[in-house]
DNA sequence: CTGTTAGCGCTTTCAA
DNA sequence: TTGAAAGCGCTAACAG
């Protein structure tokens, strides 16, 4: 609380000021590595109170060769399945003691990878990327990286939600619904999990018999106005239209609905659509999404525990994914 | 790209590679303060290069007393607001050498005072807070902070949007499409922009002479289940409902627009919507959302410069907002 | 149980 | 134009 004063107060102040060692100090703080006796912890306390005392993470930092921090990048905060992780992985660390950097590469690759030599210079404990570009290796150093997007290195650790099945799942969801014509809307090439999600939904389709579906596919950004311009183009010619979408994402399903929307095309009645990530946008939009849904949580606790794990080990993860449905595929039926 | 080895390389690695003292790798890498031959420069850059060095942040914290680094601390980064307001701090903050600590403080006021005291400890040069609880005083020390919410104290550094205009302006276009019971479906008591927008709201209401309407008015947090269940208890009674509404924040009105559907209220007809803050979630909603629009750039740009600024001056700033009009208030028809 | 002290990697003053 | 060296605040090995 107190608070003046030219310099910030240090251990040596609360030292002197307690009658102790800086040693002592330290261990007071840090619970260890010796004990001390318990009227001195508590006289150590007493001073660290009165004096304001906060000990100076960069000395620390220094010390330790680690920060305790982790750093995050991520295409784009302001989407929200990108947020919801930020939040996760940002709350579950700050649990553990650990600051976030985070790191918006703003969908530009070079930016990523400034972005990520930013943060391995931050002597960061851990580094959980979005890639943008899982081809690039980046120069990550020693620092234990995990990639939530797809990687090809055996020694680089990932952890995935499984865009095949998920995509599976939702195409032959579609085909109980008795759609003839399902297409896609894709993310962009070699964006996380879109390649993955496409050829799930390519397989399914093809094995389905659907050749003729496997032309309605567009690739998109992964944003809202990347889903409605994809979105317009798929509902271009209404003679020729898919009865039924898979879209590689919640963002862009929103784009997608409002090009429906504009078409006069009716969902679920003409086009049934079931779309990737399952944020809070799907339940929310109009009509509501049925979705494949991430399990967000989990990815950022399993993000969080390899790459703080000591030693590291690349761990090589796939996180399930689930249906669930909505009225946008015709399961339910609202308002 | 060289990165084999037990330890990291160092700046005096360097120095010995080049044949040169530690404090004129300094120089090079800082460009100053003293100059560097031509000669000798090269030799150090092409000694970092194949090295693979990389300048030690934690050292430099320690060694100037600053981390190069910003903190941000929000109470919820999957809001979108938010999540755009991350964004735009975090890329303005990087392009000028800037990291971003990122904290969520999880809408909970007690875990908003740890982020707050943990970001301070890491030495940030600046703090930018959106505050659960403006009453609270933050023990921020000698860190600049500015507050992106309602701050009492005139030495603490403030920047907002013009809440109470926004409000006013929300209402007296609601007024101009003749609607004649303008409900608010408010934030929570103390949150961000909450009371100032409600006083605005109140104000115009009834200097408009519509004292019937004042009863039309919710709380609710800040998330599209907030202002769904707010927006079920403005509509549940068909008889005595509002026939438009001025809604604090996007999330809520995803929310409300929901719990519209649902009671078959049709918006704009029955029901005219206008919501605070501007972000794709109005644009993409439907109906598309009428907004109070704020200038998330300009707010990020002005509280990074405001806590970036040497010597720290306490601003006090307002910024504008305005209306962008779409489908929710009755303005453009739509589909 | 507690004190002393070296040294983490860096910047910068002082000297050459 | 370059080198030597002090010291930022902290931890932990070592000595008592």
């Amino acid at each position: 609380m107190t608070d003046t004063g030219k310099r910030e107060v240090t251990r040596s102040d609360v030292a002197k000021h307690a009658r102790v060692s800086t040693a002592v100090v330290s261990y007071v703080v840090n619970n260890g590595p010796r004990p001390v006796a318990k009227a001195t912890r508590e006289r150590v306390l007493a001073s660290m109170e009165t004096l304001g005392y906060r000990p100076n993470a960069a000395a620390r930092a220094l010390r330790l060769q680690r920060a305790t921090a982790v750093g995050l990048v991520v295409p784009d905060v302001s989407n929200t399945y990108f947020g919801a992780l930020a939040q996760a992985v940002s709350n579950r660390a700050f649990d553990a003691g650990y600051a976030l950097l985070l790191g918006d590469s703003d969908n530009d690759i070079d930016r990523e990878a400034a972005q990520i030599d930013s943060l391995v210079g931050r002597q960061v404990d851990g580094l959980i990327v979005v890639s943008l570009d899982p081809s690039t290796t980046m120069a990550v150093g020693r620092t234990p990286t995990v990639y939530l997007d797809r990687r090809a290195a055996a020694d680089q650790a990932v952890i995935l939600p499984d865009n095949y099945g998920g995509a599976q799942m939702a195409v032959e969801h579609l085909l109980q619904h008795g759609r003839k014509r399902i297409g896609h809307l894709a993310g962009p090439e070699g964006g996380p999990g879109a390649d993955e999600r496409l050829k799930g939904w390519e397989d399914t389709v093809r094995s389905a018999g659907q050749t003729e579906a496997l032309s309605f596919v567009e690739r998109a950004e992964f944003t809202r106005n990347g889903g409605y311009e994809a979105g317009r183009r798929l509902l271009k010619n209404p003679d020729r239209a898919p009865d039924a979408l898979f879209v590689s994402s919640d963002v862009q399903a929103l784009g997608l609905l409002r090009a429906a929307r504009e078409a006069n095309v009716r969902v679920p009645e003409d086009l049934a659509v079931i779309s990737f990530d399952g944020t809070e946008d799907a339940a929310y939009s109009d009509p509501p999404l049925s979705a494949i849904e991430q399990p967000i949580e989990e990815i950022a606790a399993a993000a969080l525990a390899a790459v703080l794990a000591d030693p590291f080990i690349p761990v090589h993860e796939r996180v399930g994914v689930s249906l669930v449905t909505r009225a946008s595929c015709g399961c339910h039926s609202y308002a």
